[in-house]
DNA sequence: GCTTGTATATTCACTAGTTGGTATACTTAC
DNA sequence: GTAAGTATACCAACTAGTGAATATACAAGC
């Protein structure tokens, strides 16, 4: 059975997830993520080497649903590649509204092991923004935008400082002042095509 | 004595804050605090009723000296708005190399405590980013910029994405794409004087 | 069909150390 | 003497991680 699929391990991870997003991974003890699983610590030490392990395992998972969110409230909007992009930060300041978001999994985790810069957890978290910055490029230059690349890292910019006001202010004018901003860059290149 | 000039306070709140922006708040035992201070834990209670309130003087304590910090480097630099922002966001990124570069204490604790949303800690650092952004917009505006307000959100949203994605990639590149695009945006600004 | 062997999966009970916070007593300055 | 400040010693709860036993699944031998 691949490690991945593996049903009583899935179980783990989606205890862990729920938990350490929801309290931050150091006010979870694994105790709480084993229990809220049904099953021993023991059990879970079975699985992963460590608490360490079981993070990075919970950020890992988090990758790919995060992508297809963001893909997916792009291709939904109407309009231009301005507009698709602001839609992605007016669907984050909606579900940013709501009492259970807590910010982004990744930068909190990277924020909390900021003293382990090799921790396999916020390594984890570099390559998900990776993967979206990477994705928004593609996303951008398909639709005809100059300099996708320098676009879209500017972007990734404005959306974490979206998720860290969002986060300090508890204010989604953050969230949509960066979407603003970010359909200004945008429009910018549509325009003109030459380098700023 | 005053609250804030207390020289054992003081001794206190020091050793607090090069611990917590170390190793993070949650890592670092109040027992650790006062060994740092040279002092019993008993006599940290004496002076701070919990290490949550410990945790806010350590981040009150940091407002002015990081605001004196960003307008320094903002007064220091030769050209106009948009090279002087530019160059705090290249100072940032000079800093940041330094390996006791932790990211923004600010941010990095409101990810810590992202589950209670109303610590005075978390307070303390939305007071600060708040004052920046005001500080920004007047130094802004003192520079004829056109709507100096929204775009000092603007770069306040950079900024903060560059500390995070700093924090998890290790690469100052991210700082100066950040710099890159806010004088970007004053630019914008500084031409047309009309709104994006 | 039944036993046995073996690898995988799970549990109970435990450890050694750390945590935030406190009860009590001592010391010093006025 | 008294009040502010500091120290010693302590607690009950919690922490990550482990040792040893057990349970389940499945295949081989007969």
């Amino acid at each position: 059975m691949s490690e991945k699929t593996n049903p009583t391990r899935k179980r783990l991870v989606d205890a862990a997830t729920k938990l350490f997003y929801a309290e931050g991974i150091g006010r979870v003890s694994v105790d709480a993520v084993a229990e809220k699983a049904g099953l021993t610590k023991r059990t879970l030490y079975y699985h992963f080497k460590s608490k360490d392990d079981l993070i990075a395992a919970y950020l890992d998972g988090r990758d790919q649903p995060n992508l297809e969110q963001m893909a997916g409230w792009f291709d939904a909007a109407e309009g231009g590649a301005d507009k698709k992009v602001e839609a992605i930060f007016a669907n984050l300041a909606r579900v940013a509204r709501h009492p259970k978001w807590k910010g982004c999994g990744f930068l909190r985790t990277a924020a909390e092991l900021a003293a382990m810069p090799g921790h396999p957890a916020v390594k984890a978290g570099a390559r998900h923004k990776t993967n979206f910055e990477k994705w928004l490029a593609g996303a951008l230059s398909s639709h005809d935008i100059a300099q996708a690349k320098m676009l879209a890292r500017e972007i990734v910019l404005l959306m974490d400082g979206a998720f860290s006001s969002m986060l300090i202010h508890h204010n989604p004018d953050y969230v949509n002042a960066a979407g603003h901003a970010a359909a200004t860059l945008i429009r910018a290149r549509m325009a003109g095509k030459h380098a700023a």
